[in-house]
DNA sequence: TCATATGTATGCATTATGCATATATTGAAT
DNA sequence: ATTCAATATATGCATAATGCATACATATGA
């Protein structure tokens, strides 16, 4: 078989899924970049610090101050104390959490898309060979929450995610 | 099946994707943004206007021209004259194909990683479930040239390009 | 031959980011 | 208790990559 017919054939797709990713959270948003990626996350991980989000999205830290800056003008997220007097504590406000539900709903339409024209039995291929690559790419905590940092975890339970598996199996051998 | 876990791992993986495929890019041409895309899609169709290649990287045309720019400074483009007196003909110099090879062989090796674990039975799996779901992915030949936009083409016969022939079937139905 | 369309370029602004550095808080060693 | 290093956040400044509005140059057709 050409192999490198197959890497194309998965950049192209990638490359159309993650325009179609990005056009539908910016629109969702208004913000590009790592916006909404920031709210997603900051849903499944309340509480998260500027610095653990940063490392997350992988920005700089005054990048990501700046990003929660842009968020908190929105409302959408709230700095408030955290743990220590230096450390804050990101949570989403109710119109956060309602952002992010808009985001999150339109990030399905392009995946829908993608998988409309694949038979059940296709997709539990799919599914199974989505399994095995995710497992290979994840090899540390911080890279398996940057992966998923667009994914709604509600319907991903965490026990079957791949990618927090892998993880598991290197922190507890 | 649970359909929302597959749009999950889909999205997750092209997002993981696209993010090795930029920081390879970027690391190969030391441009961000469009410019990889540029050089490879010159390379596939050299004489291209600015026009043309704007609407293949949907740039607007100003930020296009700003592109070009850059590529041109670095030595990796020209602009000659085109079968008009308005219009541009561009094209890579001998640097901007080299440039052009170091990208697409950096591009490769996010591609190689995640297929790596698969079997040569699972590729041809994932090969027919990717032709099927680019083929329902391309509509016209704005989006075909898009999708490509960052494809080794040598490697990949256009004959059978589910890209290019889906965008073929709509324009001789 | 002149009006309009087409292709390219420029001025200016913006978004999202990084680097260097400043500030505030904590913790640990003296 | 005091001081110093580490940690978390913030700010000043700069840059990359882009868009919008507009100008300019060439072509085309009435």
């Amino acid at each position: 078989m050409n192999n490198e017919r197959t890497l194309n054939l998965l950049g192209a797709l990638a490359l159309s899924l993650v325009d179609g990713l990005n056009a539908a959270t910016e629109g969702a948003s208004g913000f590009g970049g790592e916006a909404p990626a920031a709210l997603v996350t900051l849903g499944v991980e309340p509480g998260l610090s500027i610095k653990a989000l940063g490392q997350i999205l992988r920005l700089s830290h005054p990048g990501t101050v700046r990003l929660v800056d842009r968020l908190e003008k929105q409302g959408w997220v709230e700095r408030r104390h955290g743990t220590d007097g230096r450390t804050l504590a990101l949570f989403l406000t109710e119109a956060g959490t309602e952002r992010r539900r808009l985001i999150l709903a339109e990030r399905r339409q392009p995946l829908q898309r993608a998988i409309a024209p694949l038979t059940a039995a296709d997709r539990e291929q799919l599914t199974t060979l989505l399994e095995t690559m995710l497992t290979a790419l994840t090899t540390d905590e911080q890279e398996a929450f940057a992966i998923c940092r667009l994914c709604e975890e509600e319907v991903c339970p965490g026990d079957r995610c791949p990618v927090e598996q892998q993880y598991c199996r290197m922190v507890h051998p």
